[in-house]
DNA sequence: GTGGTCTAGACCACT
DNA sequence: GTGGTCTAGACCACA
């Protein structure tokens, strides 16, 4: 549980949550098959409601990124090499296509964002 | 008032009218000096809540792009052309560099980003 | 709100409640673009927690048969008579799966599951 | 023990191998006063906890299909043809009830179920 | 007024 | 011990 959570940034702790387990899955960091933490100890580590991380836990299973077996707990899903970076690229277009429509909108072209990106990496 | 509003979009409606009008200000679409429709007018037209409208103006305020008069209305600030693009680079950057964190986090390098941004241009 | 829900039947309420709703929706008995009651005041009808109904409201939202707006409520999606269908079909074919694998454990014919869901219907 | 278990369908492991070895017997394929594997071994072989095994056992006694004599085993139930085809009947018909309430939810006509379950079968 | 989020705490089913 | 469900009640953002 390499998490860290911010209460002030406005965008929910579950997503938070979700945001960061799903990138290090998908980095390969938390290994196929291997258990996440029970929710009630997650909870308690994180300093969160059971509810907060639950909710969570329920999207990363919704997108397929872990699985769940009552009475046992939480598992990261079994997935080949070819679906991480399938999962991944379409996490990260699906922000990517926000991020364009904002750049455009202040009339930016693909050469200047490239520029501004490099700076700010 | 050529603004497109969804409401399902899941960004505030003040902020989406706040983001478009910025833009159009910062690209210079707006002369400076020109007023903005009355809030009763604009909220009309753009079939929102007086409310809604207000909370943008007062953003738009904020962010020094318009300036009020009590009693005669909303005008866009006068900026000179530096002002304009270092406003407008302020805002671009800002949002710039929470897109790169998300990058980062799944561990994209800047070639990789680029090389995906290329497509959704 | 003309919904029954049973405290005993096992199914959760929740799961009740999107059962009961999609199906009305797919049967077109709840018109298209209407609202659906508050969530609140639906918790109160219902005398279930408000949790229980944001869930169920939830499911619908996800199965795209209805769509939120914050600060307005949940409205009917406006869905084409083939979108329906469609739905419909799917939502009932999902199930019969489940049921003829049932009914092949016991080495039933389809002639077999004919005569005897006759006599049930 | 030709059983197959599914940790992630939802429906309980002691359920599913209720659901199995009882439409085994109804079906004939186990024969009756033959003894079922002793729980420990079953449960080995499964890879399933004893408790859950125990549970299943515990279901199919009450059903009336399997008996225990302490010390000894799990056995087949002694039922007459007429017996089984009553109980496989009883099963069967249970579950049909709650399918054609579903079916019927969505307004279906017990032709339509036909013409459907024709698809799937 | 609306929905969105979070909390603490409880009970149950499954393993 | 695990997750699954439900509760009552609170605070916030949005309209």
């Amino acid at each position: 549980m390499n998490i860290a959570i911010s209460n002030t940034s406005g965008t929910p702790i579950y997503q938070q949550l979700f945001e960061q387990i799903s990138a290090q899955i998908l980095k390969g960091e938390l290994e196929t098959g291997y258990s996440l933490p029970p929710i009630r100890q997650a909870a308690t580590e994180l300093r969160v409601s059971i509810i907060t991380v639950k909710k969570a836990w329920e999207e990363l299973e919704r997108a397929g990124l872990i699985y769940t077996v009552t009475g046992k707990g939480c598992f990261i899903a079994e997935l080949t090499p070819d679906e991480i970076l399938q999962k991944r690229n379409d996490m990260i277009l699906k922000q990517m296509v926000l991020d364009t429509a904002y750049y455009k909108s202040f009339g930016l072209t693909v050469e200047e964002v490239f520029e501004l990106l490099k700076k700010v990496y």
